[in-house]
Formats: C-alpha cells, sequence, structure tokens
DNA sequence: GATTTGGTCAAGCGAGGTTGACTTATTTGG
DNA sequence: CCAAATAAGTCAACCTCGCTTGACCAAATC
C-alpha cells in the first residue's frame, strides 16, 4: 500500500503531461477571475473557438464555420445569438448569395479581442517575472513543437 | 483591417499561455481517446479531478471530497457512483463515524490508475520521439517551474 | 419544376453540476 | 443525562452548457 503511494506519486512528479494539465488548468482559472469585464459579455470557451474561423475582412458563413468546427449549423447559430447580444458579432446579408448570412466582428468585438489578449500578455508578464525570461523562451519553444506534432 | 488581422496573429503566435492551453487540451484528448478500455468503464474529466484527494491508505469521506473539490456533496456522490459502478471505487463503512462513508480504491481501481499512468508515459514517449529529448526536457523543467509559481 | 443549400425554430439529451427535504448518527450544552 | 443542534450521506427535482436531430422556409441551382 505505501509502496503503491510511492510509485504513484512518483509517475505522477515525473509526469510532464500531468504538469502540462495542471498547469494549464492553474494558469485559466487565474485569466478568467481577473477578467476585468461584467459576466454578461464574458465569452466562455465555445465563444472563443468560433474567433479564429471568422474571417476578419469580409465574415464567414455559419455553414462554413459548422464544418470547420465540425459542430452543426444550429450549434453554431446559438453562439453567434450570444456573440450578437453581447455586441461581439454581428449577422450581415451575404451580397453574393440571398439566402446566407456573413457572421462578422464588430468594433466592439475587435476591441474586445485585443483587450482579451492583452489581459494574456499582462499574466503573461508577471510569470516570466517569476520563473525568468529563459525559462518562459523555453517553454513557449517547446509548446509550439509539441502543438505542432499534436495537430499534424 | 488587415492591421488588425496582423496584430491578431501576431499576439495568438506568441501567447504562451494560449499555447499552453491548447496542448493541454489536444493532449488531453488524445490521452482520452487512445485509452484502451470500453466506453462503459472509461472515466471522463470529471471522474478524474476525484482521483488525488482520495486517500490511499484509509480512503477519504464523500464530504471532504465535496470540500476539496469544492462542488456539493451530492455531486461527488454522483461520480462516486459512477465509479463503483465501473469498479474502480467502493465505499466502506468509517469505523469512527457510524454517519460516514470512506471512499476507496478497489484493487482494480489501483491497477486502472497505473495503468493510466503508464499509458501517459506512453504519449509521452511518442512526443518525446516526435520533438526530441531536448525540447521535452525542456519543457518539463520550465513546467515545474510555472507550478511552483501558480500554486505558491 | 425539382432538388440542393443557407439558415431558423423547436425539442431534447448528456454532462456536470445545483438546491431542498430527509434519515441516521454524533456532538454539545443545560 | 438527555434534548437540541450539527454533520454525513441519500433521494429527488431541476438548472445551464454545449451540443444534437428533425421539421421547415426561402433562395439558388440543375
Amino acid at each position: 500500500m505505501r509502496d503503491f503511494g510511492r510509485k504513484l506519486e512518483a509517475a505522477k512528479r515525473a509526469s510532464t503531461a500531468q504538469l502540462l494539465f495542471k498547469c494549464a488548468r492553474l494558469l485559466n482559472e487565474r485569466a478568467i477571475a481577473t477578467l476585468p469585464v461584467a459576466d454578461e459579455t464574458r465569452p466562455r470557451a465555445a465563444h472563443m473557438a468560433l474567433f479564429p474561423h471568422v474571417d476578419l475582412e469580409h465574415g464567414t458563413r455559419l455553414t462554413t464555420l459548422a464544418d470547420k468546427l465540425g459542430v452543426s449549423k444550429q450549434a453554431v447559430a446559438q453562439l453567434v445569438d450570444d456573440l450578437e447580444a453581447m455586441g461581439v458579432m454581428a449577422r450581415v446579408p451575404d451580397p453574393d448569395d440571398g439566402r446566407a448570412k456573413r457572421v462578422v466582428f464588430t468594433d466592439k468585438g475587435r476591441a474586445a479581442m485585443l483587450d482579451g489578449l492583452a489581459h494574456l500578455r499582462d499574466i503573461e508578464k508577471d510569470l516570466t517575472r517569476a520563473v525568468g525570461r529563459e525559462t518562459m523562451a523555453s517553454l513557449h519553444e517547446a509548446l509550439l513543437a509539441l502543438h505542432d506534432h499534436l495537430t499534424a
């Protein structure tokens, strides 16, 4: 029993994956908790997933978003409803197709996005202050490599 | 507009925190998806959260777990129900308190846990093969430093 | 004209919780 | 020493989130 406990603890301390999980959770908690916005206008994870796929110049069709995310268009429609209510996104008619609408960022949405990223940068600065510049740099590099492999 | 787009992409690529989030999510998905067990007995994230708080020698009371996780005892009870059905945990009467029960790992649960950790190690080996030993080592070290700061 | 496609409305489901009422056992204070 | 308060756990109902499927309408394409 004691033996099992020791084995377990050793395995946990040695697991880079578990460390990664825990750090991500802790950091995420910190980022959300310190975000200076009202709960009403705080986008959730599902909303965030939408952002990278929205064309910043011309907007993107709902159906296209659904395909890219691999979910139903109704699911995307709900998210867009939320974001529209937050004033972050809008639906505009597609000039090329009378059936279609394009999901676009509002000016407010763009601003909010940059604010969010700036907030993350602040947190990272704090981290860098704590662990050192070299450590953060090598962390970043390693994560990039990891990310490339995981998305390959 | 183009300018905004460039700013945004640059911010995202530069954000160590976002990389960390994404890598953790991808890795977790992979770990769970490749776990070689039937769906019925596959613990979910909520179940995993329980494990670190269960005393390996004497078990832990349901209420204690609820406190540590910061959720209601009913929520924990549900998770324990699942884990009991999976044969991973059991409820035994608490010798010190007739009202209480202690949540303990079964032998099968212990074995499953070690299997899970071994599985994680396998995944890490695969990752190491992909990104190189030095990268994984520096990742591990950086995460340790980060973890220390976040839990301080 | 028939079919396909973009989007919406409505209902519902599983995960992961919540609150409230209750039972049983323990602890505490007059 | 015993009644009252407190604590452990269960049962049942319900909620939100992130999705789903099914039915439908309107515009585009064949």
